[in-house]
Parts: C-alpha cells; structure tokens; sequence
DNA sequence: CGATAGGTTGAATTTTTTCAATTCCAGTGG
DNA sequence: CCACTGGAATTGAAAAAATTCAACCTATCG
C-alpha cells in the first residue's frame, strides 16, 4: 500500500498505524495504559499516572458483528480506537433508527450505566478495535485518578452536547442543511483523525444516513446528487469530496431547482444562490482545486 | 385553596408542600440536604448518610427569568425542587430550539462540564425553587459518598437516554404522533408527581411545544384540535384532559380527515379508526369517563 | 377597556415521502 | 475470466405531510 491512496479509510477498518501505536501485545491481544486511553479520548492525562500496571484490554469485531445490544446487561464501557460503527434504537415494529456513527475517540456503552442495561445497539460498519472499560473498575480508578474522573464526566457531558446539537438540527433544519451539516461533521471528524477532509469514503449506506438525520434514503440521494449539481461536493457512490466547506457549514436551503433545471453552463450561479440563501459571509470556493489525498498519520 | 382543584399545577409554581418538606429555613433561605437531594432524584440514599452537616442551598426563581445562559462560565448543577422551566439552544439568528422542560426532581447545566460552559439556556416558565449543586463540591463528596458518585453517572445516563429517545422520535414519527407522545410523557411526569394524569395544564406555549417537537405552531394547535375531534382528549387552551392514553401511546397516524369530517356523530368511528391505525391491541376508551381531579400531595 | 400575546382555523404552497423503474457495483460461482 | 445476482443508489412522477400566510378569535394584563 502506497501512503498516499484513494481508500484512505478503509486502512482503518482493518490495521491502522494507530492501533499499532496505542497498544501492546500481550497473551496474543492489545492493552493500552491510562494514557494512551486519555489521549484517545484529547483529556490532558497530567503525565502524573506511572500505570504500566493498569491496562485496559482491546477486542476485535468485524464488519457487521453487534458490541451490544438492547437490554443487555450493561457491565462496561468502551472506546473506539480505530474503524467505525453504529448505534441505533429499535422501535416496536424492528425498525433501526440510527442514533450515531461512532469512530476513533469515541465512547460506547453510556447509555447502559442508568438502568444496567445498554439502551442501545452498537453495531460495527467496519472491521473494528474497541478498547474494553469495566465501569466499576473505571469507577474506582476515578476515585485514585481525578484526571480519570474527570474524563468519565467530561466525555459523558461532551455526549450530551452532542446529543443536544442533533435534537436542534432534527428539530429545525431543512432537509438539505441536514445533509450538508452531516457532511461537514463527518469532514471534521475525518481531519482529526489526521484523514483527509476534503475526500473520505462514507461507511454508511444512504439508508443509515436516512435514517440518522429523520429523511428517506431517497432524499438523502437528492440532496447529494443536488449538492453534486451545484459543485458543493462531488459524489460517486460512497466517495464524497468536498469542494465548498463554507457553503455547506452555512447552508440552509437550496435555491428553487428551477435555477438549477435552465442549463449545466450556470453551475456557478447556482453556486452562488446557494452560498447566497445560505446567509453566509463566506466567499464562493474558487471552482474546484484538487482534492487534497490521504495523509498517513 | 381548596386540595381539590383545577388549576393543580399554579400551586407547584409557588410554594408547594413538596418545597416545604424538602427544605428547612435558615438564614432567611431553604437549604437541604444530601437524603433530601436524593429522594428528589429517585437514588435510594442508602441511609448511611449523617448529614445535617452537609447543606445545599436553594434559589427561587420568578416566571421569566433565565437560570443560565449559554457560554456563561459552568460550575453548578441545579435540581428542580418545585416549578417548571425550559432550557433551549438558540441559533444563530436568535431563534430559539426547545430542548427539554425540565420540572420536579430534573437536573439542570450537566451539558456545561464539558467545556466549563454551559451549552443551553435555563429560562423558568413558572416561579421554581431550584437546589444549587456546587459542581466541585459535589465531585469532591461522591469520592466519600459512593451512592453519590452513582447518582451523579445515573443521573447523566438518564439524560443522555431521554435525549435518544428524543432523537428517535424526531427521527422516526409523524406530527400526530410527536405531539401524542408528547402528550403522554407529560401525564407520566404529572403522575410521577403526585398530579392527575388525566386533567393538566400546559405550561409552555404552543410555539414553545412545536419547537420542542420539530413542528410549527399550527400544527401542534391543528393536531390537538383533531385529537379533541376524536375524542382522544379535550382541549381548552392550555388546559388539557386525557381520554384515551392507550390511544394516545400507540397512535402512528390519524385516520384520514374526511372520515373525521363526514359528521359529528361518526365521532366514536372515528375513534375507533385512530386506535385501529395505531397498530394497537388497546381497546379504545369507553367514551368520556368524568375527569379525576387533582389530588394534592 | 383597549392593547397584545397566544391560539385557532382555512387555503395555498412547499417540502418530503412514497412508489416505481432503472442502473450500478461487488461478490460468487461456473 | 465473465456472466449472474442481489443489495445499494439514482431518478422521476404522484401523493401526502407539513409549513406558510392570513384572518380572526379570546384571554390577560396594564
């Protein structure tokens, strides 16, 4: 594999630089010590934890296997350290609705701690590495290292914002500036994980997408083919590139598909309308530059 | 006042019997104490706790007036005592996202740990007598006090449940189910109380509950009216009585609007279609049973 | 008692979904 | 190696759901 390559992220679904680093083996698995689990999570682990001693154990799931589900007894927590996942509700009648897409950093199980029960299923979208918290260990840990309790109500309150930031955008946006909210959160995510921004594959078919942010699979569709039309992104299957960032972050509808039907020559005035009803100050993107490819951490 | 009577809810917005069990007066405010915190949260307090020592004080807040803004440094959690409230986002024209309302026995700020900012904004939809959590404080007192350290993760869990939950329904359900769901969370939580669940009054605005569940004010007045039609409940204003909660638990969608319109008379068919489009085994509401009165705690 | 915020209702319009018809692709087995 | 197959994705047209705009009503509070 070349270091720099088109399928930068199926790299993670299966050995990642990353997973290397933060890790050692051991009886034929991975641990990681306390600050490796800190840094994963960005808490400034205060250097202070000498724990060679304390290793947190790392489990394996493939593609399409489940790390929880409903109403299973909830004992621990656990952190992604590398592929990528989903979390969604079951309703009465077996329809998923997804709650989340999980990746690197971010932590699984929360919801389990209030009744001991998980209230949700976790499912993995990619070749997975999650490292494994027994909650009562954590919790006792916390007692000794307050970094570490304070991480545990750090990371629970990040989880609340995020949640918060979800119900506001199901609750008040088009089904556009969804899309191109989801597409930005999924750029920023990729580009703290050292991706590339500009160019990622998504994991998730347009059905979980869908299903993530309240629309059909078939306007989820559109909206990409529409954003595509009007040189916001590109779109080919699951590869995104995204060519206008400013535009998408500020989006809030597209203009009237009728300035989009009259002729392909008036892409950039549509364009601009688009940047225009978006009520943004940003500059329209100068046409297309070539998408940034992968860097390999 | 009489302990029977209508307007329930107006005496939670004063001083209620709850705010005066749970508090004692010293130095001209209500302070209470670690049981007393607990009970309100629904933690059993495992009794070890000898705390006359360890107080926490209350706040009153008037209608109107905000408990915390967003980006105002965080360091305490509050808990409702008594009154009812709304915390929202507010974008960036100043439009307001409803995203809980909050009441009796709620925790308040917890979106602030993570950044030390509070993320939301508290605003008090009635006079409310708030208990004041000092956020260090209280860290510092669940290392001594495990069930406090319990009830601190329990208590966020649950919020970060309840927020699934909402995404779920923004997600997934139509109007007419949003607003039914609506209807019976907010009879559970009056139950809860020590309220009727069957006779209640809104205490927020018809925008304030469409913002809250992704819908224009129109369409939260127009879906009352049609559950009123159906005789799934009775509106008045903001006054409203529980007729069928089975019904109303289950319902999906509302039979078409002709069969509602045809007559007067078809009101039991109607009724009857709406619990058959609920997919429900409830059988529907024998008509209008005469309305339980309140029963002050 | 008039001003005003909140609430209801109707009609037109827009947005999103539903249904249906293809197309595209990755994987499988001949 | 290549034709098949089935899930995923796209696209169009019709239908349904929800919003918008507007008019009007009704409580409440100076």
């Amino acid at each position: 594999m070349l270091p720099t390559q088109l399928s930068e992220n199926r790299a993670a679904a299966t050995a990642t630089p990353q997973s290397m680093e933060a890790g050692r083996q051991r009886q034929g698995r991975l641990w990681s010590n306390l600050k490796e689990v800190c840094d994963l999570l960005h808490i400034p682990s205060a250097a202070a934890i000498n724990s060679e001693e304390l290793l947190f154990q790392h489990v394996q799931f493939k593609t399409g296997q489940r790390i929880h589900t409903i109403g299973q007894p909830f004992d621990t927590l656990y952190i992604v350290n590398s592929g990528f996942l989903k979390t969604v509700l079951i309703d009465e009648f077996g329809n998923e609705q997804v709650l989340s897409f999980p990746m690197k950093g971010d932590m699984l199980g929360v919801d389990g701690i209030h009744s001991c029960q998980y209230a949700s299923e976790a499912v993995a979208l990619s070749d997975c590495d999650l490292i494994l918290l027994p909650f009562k260990k954590l919790t006792a840990l916390g007692r000794v290292h307050l970094e570490l309790e304070n991480m545990m109500y750090g990371v629970m309150s990040r989880e609340l914002v995020r949640e918060q930031a979800m119900i506001g955008m199901l609750g008040a946006l088009s089904a556009e500036a969804r899309v191109a909210r989801f597409l930005v959160s999924l750029a920023e995510r990729f580009s703290q994980m050292g991706y590339s921004s500009k160019l990622f594959n998504l994991r998730m078919t347009r059905h979980e997408i869908g299903s993530y942010l309240g629309l059909t699979l078939e306007t989820v569709s559109r909206t990409l083919s529409a954003f595509n039309e009007i040189g916001l992104i590109t779109v080919d299957q699951r590869t995104i590139g995204i060519k206008d960032p400013e535009a998408l972050k500020t989006l809030r509808r597209l203009p009237p598909s009728r300035s989009r039907a009259k002729s392909a020559a008036s892409r950039s005035k549509a364009a601009a309308d688009a940047a225009a009803a978006a009520a943004t100050t940003s500059t329209a993107a100068p046409a297309a530059q070539p998408a940034q490819l992968v860097a390999t951490a």
